[in-house]
DNA sequence: TTCATTTATTGAACTTGTTCAATGTTTTGA
DNA sequence: TCAAAACATTGAACAAGTTCAATAAATGAA
């Protein structure tokens, strides 16, 4: 199904029939089971992949155990671990499939090669970086800013779809709280 | 001084000398003086900007009247609003010189100028947002797994530079915490 | 130089969030 | 279908961080 990833390319960016076909042809398709995983610490991450199926969380553990989600990846999310893709390092990060899913992956080889021959895959993944980074900037503001109560509620406003499809456990660790923390957020918010 | 900026851009990638001439002369030099702004919240960020002296913050205020600081940019660093500069909406931050500072400006239409005219301009800024979206990226984890004490540690080790030229108003501010609170870590590291 | 402003420190009371342990509920996999 | 595991809630004690007010030191502008 590479239907979605064409769409949300053309979202970005205009491309040719042609470039698109060559460019898609590039992704290999890659089912993981439910609490499987497509990347771990210490791993360097070789792909970048694109979500057509199923829900990920990207998350770190901390040196007293405790997990922190950098990001939920659901159906036409991009997901990577763009510092060890980057640098070819060992990664800090986990990528763990929440449910049954599906996704195309692209080399780190395949996505150069894309770069040197369809010179508007350069501004694709330009574009693209710009958009993540500025959604990641936003969440920085709101984590300095906001209690977490307010973040709590803005997360739930601005991915419906993820609260609904998420434990409290992980919503926790996307917010930076315990869960049990989160569980007292919850019976405060339902008071009233 | 436009070498400080060439010397950046070939860190990045390589230019011919016709390539960097024709981009570097789309920049203007501005002198900015201490305590004045390069933008305030409401208005629409026009510039990307490449600092040359000096020292700016890039800083949020909340709905209680704190600060809290996105990031510091110093000599060679590159300054902007990227979420208002992208999207041309009303910035919610402010960027403000901390000390006597110069930047090299460059408008929106001249950088979309220089992408349709200079194909490697592209891939610069691709690969530019991507390492400043890795820097943000290990912030986001760190903020979320550490304590302030060990983020005020890291500060200093990160950027021993700036923690000389920064108050501890401006180093809590980036930190997350009250500047009293900074004061008290500083105390109980002082005492070890 | 001097006076005002900013910066840094401190303590006490307070708020936010954690930790731990217990309990009940839901989900899941064999 | 049934036992185990994961999930959610709660309370009590605790730790991390804030707020406010007071004081002293450093800086800066006239």
């Amino acid at each position: 199904m590479t239907e979605l990833l064409i769409q949300n390319i053309l979202n970005h960016i205009t491309l040719s029939k042609k470039e698109i076909d060559s460019f898609c042809n590039l992704f290999d398709q890659k089912e993981v089971q439910k609490k499987h995983f497509l990347l771990r610490e210490g791993q360097i991450c070789k792909f970048e992949g694109f979500v057509t199926k199923g829900l990920f969380r990207v998350y770190n553990i901390d040196n007293n155990g405790f997990e922190q989600v950098l990001y939920f990846a659901q159906e036409n999310w991009w997901i990577t671990d763009i510092d060890s893709f980057t640098n070819e390092t060992p990664s800090q990060l986990y990528i763990q499939a929440l449910e049954e899913s599906e996704v195309l992956l692209i080399s780190k080889k395949d996505k150069e090669l894309a770069y040197d021959n369809i010179p508007k895959i350069e501004k694709l993944f330009r574009v693209m970086t710009q958009k993540t980074h500025i959604s990641l900037q936003r969440r920085m503001i709101d984590n300095l800013s906001k209690t977490a109560d307010q973040r709590y509620i803005d997360f739930i406003e601005k991915y419906p779809n993820l609260f609904q499809r998420l434990t409290n456990v992980q919503i926790a660790a996307y917010l930076g709280i315990s869960h049990e923390f989160l569980s007292k957020i919850r019976r405060k918010i339902a008071s009233k």
